[in-house]
DNA sequence: GCCGGTT
DNA sequence: AACCGGCAACGCCAA
DNA sequence: TTGGCG
């Protein structure tokens, strides 16, 4: 691999308990394959700690003075300053250097910004609940997809949910994708309404599963798959298979420094690209 | 991590 | 020369 | 009305 053009400053330095930030760098060169897909050419929310996560944390959505050229940006209509976006794996590590330690990616591309191409639900539970009633929500989730002839793509989010992906071809708008989204949870609360709950301010109570729908707005973000995150151990979010979960105790849990082994294993969301499917309309949902 | 403004 | 704030934004609720 | 929180 030619030599990276990007000159890590104080590479030893620790931004998790034993990971330092040529370690980031390196885990993003090994990840760039898989990782690549999911955070190209759309705009990004990455979220840095120079300083390792337990320093101070924060977001960035657009360039500043003293980033790498490598890392790009691209204009969004409305917007006043452009954002933060990257077009090769060459970026990655440029990433590593300013401690970008999370990576949230739009859920459209520069060539159609304004049409989403995934829908994330984000499936949280309430503390207290089982694995199993997770792995229902999800199951759960994938039926209501499916009915609709939608995909569903599963990924543990290196925290205690997991986020369950619907991709789309890029047609619909923002609002209407995100209004599609609000129906589907909102059909599933009101099927089984002990289990969950689509309302934010009700996300802690009563043992039910949140179904979070929110992250399909604009400048709403989830984080990328195979992105790290700042917390304790170095999570990172990985795509698995449905059948990876069902004999599951705990969400599965893979860290920044044990991923070389699920680099080496086939990618469970190798059809992603062709379950792309265009926005049900709403009468779709309303007659499941 | 780094810039720019303030002390 | 040292220090410090900024680096997203949106809804909701409590103060 | 504002500030903190998720």
């Amino acid at each position: 691999m030619a030599a990276s053009p990007v000159r890590l400053t104080n590479p030893d330095k620790l931004l998790w308990r034993d990971i330092s930030k040529a370690d980031l760098r390196d885990y993003y060169e090994a990840a760039a394959t898989r990782l690549m897909p999911f955070v190209a050419n759309r705009p990004l929310t990455i979220i840095r700690a120079p300083d390792g996560f337990k320093g101070e944390v924060f977001y960035q959505r657009h360039a500043m003075k003293g980033m790498s050229k490598l890392i790009g940006t691209v204009k969004v209509k409305g917007e006043p300053k452009p954002y933060l976006m990257i077009t090769s794996a060459e970026a990655l590590p440029a990433l590593a250097q300013i401690a970008a330690v999370e990576i949230h990616p739009w859920a459209s591309t520069a060539s159609a910004l304004e049409q989403p191409d995934y829908l994330t639900f984000d499936l949280d539970p309430d503390k207290g609940l089982s694995f199993a009633d997770l792995r229902r929500a999800a199951f759960d989730m994938r039926d209501y997809l499916h009915r609709l002839g939608l995909g569903a793509f599963l990924k543990v989010t290196g925290g205690k949910g997991l986020h369950v992906v619907a991709p789309l071809q890029p047609r619909a708008e923002w609002e209407e994708a995100k209004e599609f989204a609000r129906a589907l949870v909102e059909a599933m609360a009101a099927d089984k309404p002990d289990a969950y709950t689509t309302n934010v301010r009700k996300a802690r109570r009563k043992g039910r599963v949140f179904l979070d729908y929110l992250r399909n707005g604009r400048t709403a973000t989830a984080v990328a798959a195979w992105s790290p995150r700042a917390r304790e151990g170095a999570p990172i979010a990985v795509p698995i298979a449905w059948s990876f979960i069902e004999k599951k105790r705990a969400v599965p849990r893979f860290t920044l420094d044990r991923a070389a082994a699920a680099f080496k294993t086939a990618d469970p969301w190798k059809d992603y690209e062709r379950a792309c499917r265009p926005l049900p309309s709403l009468e779709a949902l309303k007659k499941l």
